[in-house]
DNA sequence: CAGCATCCCTTAAGATACTG
DNA sequence: CAGTATCTTAAGGGATGCTG
């Protein structure tokens, strides 16, 4: 009896577990949302900086992807009174706090890429 | 002139780090891998265990995901000789890499969660 | 510069049914 | 039990052109 109330907390805990990633996943839908957040972890930066810095990005998928960050809370978007107008993006103090995943993402992708070559 | 080349180096290590980014997203692509290797981080598993504890997965998307996930070594497959036939999956030594990925999205959701409900 | 509108196409993924 | 085969659909995403 102790047993089965022991697994099944451990089957409780392992479905929230598995959520709580499903979540992430969620919120980091999309072909490009970690990379942007990836460049926006350097500092603010301009719709066009981040084009150029993403490569292969189209325009349409980049504002795409930005409103859903947006919407999220993840970054903020703040229009300069220029001529013309310039718009910056950055990660909000919440965003930010997705830097542990994405630097994570950034070293295995590294270390992957070593072990790929030297296995050649 | 120095400035110039400092900032070229900063742009290339920039372009490595949205690449290595990419490449460790490309090899978690699909809307059950994390949760998959998620599952196997705890331990061995089977086909059936797993299609249990990831809720929502077909048949289908279950074997393909883990023959991908098996293609990159990140699991191994290994059929036992009973009646019917079982099979297990595991993490292998390079998948294990992996987990502080995973761990971090998994944190990162529990928080996410919780801000959610509190801010309601 | 920043971004929307439109069109188009591929792919991911679900449902269902079947096999050793 | 552990898958495969087939069909179908929804969505993701690219290309192009246009606007304030």
């Amino acid at each position: 009896m102790g047993d089965t109330i022991a697994v099944e907390k451990i089957s409780v805990d392992c479905k929230q577990h598995l959520r709580a990633i499903n979540d992430t996943q969620d919120l980091l839908s999309g072909k490009w949302k970690v990379m942007i957040i990836g460049c926006l972890a350097l500092g603010k930066k301009r719709y066009m900086e981040l084009q150029r810095m993403v490569e292969g990005i189209g325009s349409k998928m980049l504002s795409k992807e930005l409103q859903e960050l947006e919407i999220n809370g993840l970054i903020t978007r703040t229009v300069q009174d220029t001529k013309p107008i310039t718009v910056e993006y950055e990660l909000t103090e919440y965003g930010r706090t997705l830097k542990p995943i994405i630097d994570a993402m950034a070293l295995w992708g590294v270390q992957h890429r070593k072990k790929i070559i030297t296995a050649k």
